[in-house]
RNA sequence: GCCCGGAUGGUGGAAUGGUAGACACGCAGGACUUAAAAUCCUGUGACCAUUACGGUUGUGCGGGUUCAAGUCCCGCUCCGGGUACCA
């Protein structure tokens, strides 16, 4: 039989999606479950590129395998459709984002069913669905009604917290709200004027710009709905070790929670009477603070700063809250500050230090105040040789160079590493580390400091609240009120979802408020004693429907719970997660936040979401570019030995690799690649380019060679002459066997590519033989049938069975048969391999050494010399060494 | 700057410290064909030989450990990703 991908295709997924093939069980006694997750998409109007294909498949290939291997599995995909291309479509041209929206679904879904994903189509879920999304505000009614108990490191429900019983209505509300994970409150924002929104710290890349529309970003000072995820950092960061992630996703997000361990130390202020309080993770350099900095917008500022210096004080605040809205990179590196005129007093040695303002250190870090030490931080040194303060080395640098050691200890060099400490030692105080190192000098010092309450041991964190309301139309409303006596309310869980209001316009307010504030009739209402109130016009970003999808998934269709909590108990955690590592820190570390919320109010079971998580790598293409950099189209190309050049004008071309983009003209349509060579072919490719995590170059010449191996192995397997009833060949068998064995582990390990490669030696070891035996076919067709199914149910059906093979047993390996009589030893001289020779496995070092040195072959390497060692190792090799 | 990856033929890539280059693409030669496509067979790291069933060399660079290094250790170079005045 030709090789007819296209009705073969046709017809099985018409039969998965009629026989409803991969509807997921209900039965939860067995106890092997496998819950297995894509990123899902958010569907574009653009459709599917080549890159969703690939982590997809490998989820695909994972999830058949499983359910061959007896598990329940669960394997679904749903919709990440809030988004802002949909909200600016519909400020162009007027049409509702739900209809963009239903669009784009419906194309996104017939590209996947194209692709013969074993999705249970009865689970799709969409974050734009009411019937969806009023989870997602349920869940933010208990972010809101939850306080965490730092002593148990546990969110409790706010009615637990308790609250000192003098306080007035007013305060314990404030005293309440201060406790909240989800709080209401001026913050300085990024705001982002193309697209008239606010966004969080963590999208706004570091050059200034909106991750999403490369504009550059300003500072805004409006209120708005944060959530205290650092509260959870701590718990964050330990869940991190237990998780079966790559290290390097797990560094990342280590590194964005940003623990260090140090101490805040109080200074006095000379002729106040108040404290400055710092941290520091280096409480053992204070012998050598020489000054201090406070940040411009230090609650201390105004009145530490003397009256001499209060005009350029001010001047300087105000020049640096403009910085920030200029630049934040280039121009924020070069320092600046001024002396505020005050000193401060350090507790070691009771000297005088200068007390000055300088951007370079953060408010929203540590205390906003810091002790300068410029001999051994980099940021001091800078700071203190461009105002001429002191620089006094305290440590005598663990460092060869006799230059660069003096150079240190004359204050001209910045040493930031470890040493012993010098001139660290004051009488009056007491206080002494002279000799000692860093690690012992933190431990006395901190010790001393606590001891004179004059300091504490202190643990910090770089993750800020999480900024949670966008000034959108296209995303989940809040479900709360703002009344007119300033009272702000949740609503009921009972009256969600609260659903967005139709508009005829989207634009968004000048002023930075949504455009739900246009809808009169949406915004007001009266509760019933009469009192007026205004809904919240934010609604959130569009993490908040990715934060949970996956418990939604479990019970999509549930209208009276989130989720049936046996079926929660059940399948997770996700088994196993897959998707782009542009996730890596965000989405990931956000969901986790909510997981954990989740978690210690008892809704869900497990502490983490996802217990083991894959990045795919991405897809790159080639481009061509002329002399003068204009971009060919690929299909214009031709190449001829290596050199490329223009079909019409000739003109030469070079190569380039490079993302796909439409600038580029170096886009893969994945519907052109199922039309020319089929879904499976597409499929395969995808998997046999190289290991499923690295960035690896799209070349259609790869597909042509899958698409090869498809068709041999159709026309082999289906062509009833090859296939025979009788005793298999014992070398077949050995290759069936370890092509079962090596492609399970492959599978399990994520390693599809060399399982492919190992079917294609199978394959043409059998076409060289010329016959397989019926059982052997059905044996290679099942462990095939993950990779290309389609192709795979043809053959299952045209070896005489009538059923799909989805749930047939995945085929055991019998060890017996891969245990072999004589290995071909390779043996080498001096460690260079010269001759195989052919021995018994079960010879003994010996007997092997006797037969390698007595061969005619080894003579010519060994000569007159004599061997001054022999090692053989079993089944692998023999080395025969000879001293010269 | 800091953290994490990576570097192997013309190309994508393979290799528990044990025969480097599996598998595939490309290329070359051959078969089939009037011809092309498709398909099938053979060869294919480089260099030197070519009478060989031959030799030399070879995994970014420089050292080291080892009987044996693509793999482990030390020091670099280049490329990619993340992050950045976080005290």
């Amino acid at each position: 039989m030709d090789y007819n991908f296209h009705d073969i295709e046709k017809k099985w997924q018409k039969y998965w999606e009629q026989n409803k093939t991969f509807k997921t069980s209900e039965d939860l006694t067995n106890p092997k479950k496998c819950y297995v997750l894509d990123m899902f998409p958010y569907p574009s109007g653009a459709g599917l590129h080549v890159g969703h294909p690939e982590g997809y498949t490998a989820t695909d290939i994972f999830s058949r395998y499983k359910r061959m291997k007896g598990f329940n599995v669960l394997h679904p995909m749903g919709w990440d459709a809030f988004g802002l291309p949909a909200e600016q479509y519909a400020i162009q041209t007027g049409t509702h984002p739900s209809i963009t929206t239903k669009n784009n679904c419906d194309t996104f879904r017939r590209q996947i069913k194209e692709l013969g994903l074993s999705y249970d189509w009865d689970k799709e879920i969409n974050t734009t669905d009411p019937g969806y999304f009023k989870w997602t505000q349920w869940i933010f009614i208990r972010l809101y009604n939850t306080w965490f108990d730092e002593k148990l490191q546990k969110g409790r429900p706010i009615s637990e917290l308790s609250v000192a019983a003098h306080l007035g209505t007013e305060e314990k509300i404030k005293y309440i709200n201060s406790k909240r994970l989800a709080y209401y409150d001026n913050a300085l924002v990024w705001w982002c004027p193309h697209c008239c929104t606010v966004c969080a710290n963590e999208e706004v890349l570091n050059d200034g710009t909106h991750e999403k529309c490369g504009n550059r970003v300003e500072r805004r000072n409006l209120k708005q709905w944060m959530l205290r995820i650092p509260l959870y950092a701590e718990r964050l960061l330990k869940g991190i070790d237990k998780l079966d992630w790559p290290e390097g996703i797990k560094d990342m997000q280590r590194n964005w929670i940003g623990r260090s361990t140090g101490a805040e130390v109080d200074f006095k202020v000379e002729g106040l009477n108040i404290n400055l309080t710092v941290f520091t993770t280096r409480p053992d350099t204070l012998f050598g603070a020489t000054y201090m900095v406070i940040a411009p917008e230090h609650p201390l500022t105004d009145s530490i700063t003397t009256k001499d210096q209060k005009s350029s004080v001010e001047n300087y605040i105000k020049t640096s809250s403009l910085k920030s809205d200029l630049d934040r990179t280039d121009l924020a590196k070069e320092k600046t500050g001024v002396f505020t005129g005050r000193y401060a007093i350090n507790p070691v040695n009771n000297k005088k230090i200068p007390i000055w303002v300088a951007d370079y250190v953060l408010t929203g870090y540590g205390t906003g105040a810091i002790m300068a030490v410029p001999a051994h931080d980099t940021r001091d040194f800078e700071f203190a040789e461009k105002f001429n303060l002191p620089i006094l080395c305290i440590q005598d640098p663990d460092v060869n160079d006799s230059e660069q050691k003096q150079r240190i200890l004359d204050g001209k060099e910045c040493w930031t590493e470890d040493g012993k400490y010098i001139n660290s030692s004051d009488k009056v105080t007491g206080v002494d580390i002279n000799g000692l190192n860093k690690e012992a000098g933190i431990v006395r010092i901190t010790k001393w400091l606590e001891s004179k309450k004059l300091g504490t041991s202190k643990v910090n964190y770089k993750i800020r609240d999480w900024l949670f309301s966008r000034q959108r139309y296209w995303g989940e409303p809040f479900p709360v009120i703002h009344w007119e006596d300033g009272e702000v309310t949740v609503m009921n869980d009972d009256e969600l979802p609260l659903e967005l209001p139709q508009l005829e316009k989207y634009l968004p307010g000048e002023s930075g408020e949504s455009p739900l504030a246009n809808s009169e009739e949406w915004l007001n209402v009266v509760d019933k004693n009469g009192r007026k109130g205004r809904r919240e016009t934010n609604t959130m970003p569009q993490w908040a429907g990715s934060c949970w999808y996956y418990l939604r998934f479990i019970d999509p269709k549930n209208d009276k719970l989130i989720f049936d909590s046996e079926k929660e108990k059940y399948w997770m955690p996700v088994d196993l997660y897959i998707g782009g590592a542009e996730h890596a820190v965000l989405h990931l570390l956000y969901s986790r936040f909510w997981h954990k919320v989740l978690f210690d109010l008892g809704i869900v079971s497990t502490d983490e979401p996802y217990q083991r998580l894959f990045n795919q790598g991405m897809i790159l293409a080639f481009a061509y570019e002329s002399e003068t950099g204009a971009k060919v189209s690929g299909d214009l190309v031709e190449e001829r030995e290596g050199k490329y050049s223009h079909k019409e004008s000739g003109a030469e071309l070079h190569q380039i690799v490079a993302k796909m983009s439409k600038s580029l003209k170096n886009v893969v349509n994945p519907d052109d690649v199922t039309s020319k060579y089929g879904a499976d072919s597409l499929r395969l490719y995808e998997m046999f380019m190289g290991p499923l995590d690295v960035t690896k170059p799209w070349d259609e010449k790869g597909v042509k060679g899958v698409f090869g191996f498809l068709g041999r192995a159709c026309r082999f397997l289906t062509n009833s002459e090859n296939i025979f009833t009788g005793n298999e060949d014992p070398e077949v068998l050995k290759g069936l066997h370890q092509t079962i064995k090596k492609v399970e582990g492959d599978i399990e390990s994520l390693h599809f590519n060399t399982a492919i490669s190992s079917m294609m030696i199978f394959l043409n070891l059998a076409t060289k033989k010329g016959k397989i035996t019926t059982d052997t076919a059905a044996r290679f067709t099942k462990i095939l049938s993950p990779f290309a199914p389609h192709l795979s149910e043809e053959v299952w059906q045209s070896l005489g069975n009538n059923k799909s093979l989805a749930y047939e047993p995945w085929p055991d390996f019998n060890e017996e048969y891969l245990k072999e009589d004589n290995f071909n030893y390779p043996v080498s001289f001096n460690g260079k391999t010269r001759f195989n020779i052919e021995l018994p496995v079960n010879l003994s070092k010996e007997e092997i050494i006797k037969i390698v040195l007595s061969d005619e072959r080894s003579r010519k390497w060994i000569g007159n010399s004599t061997p001054s060692n022999i090692i053989v190792v079993p089944n692998r090799i023999v080395n025969i060494v000879i001293k010269p």
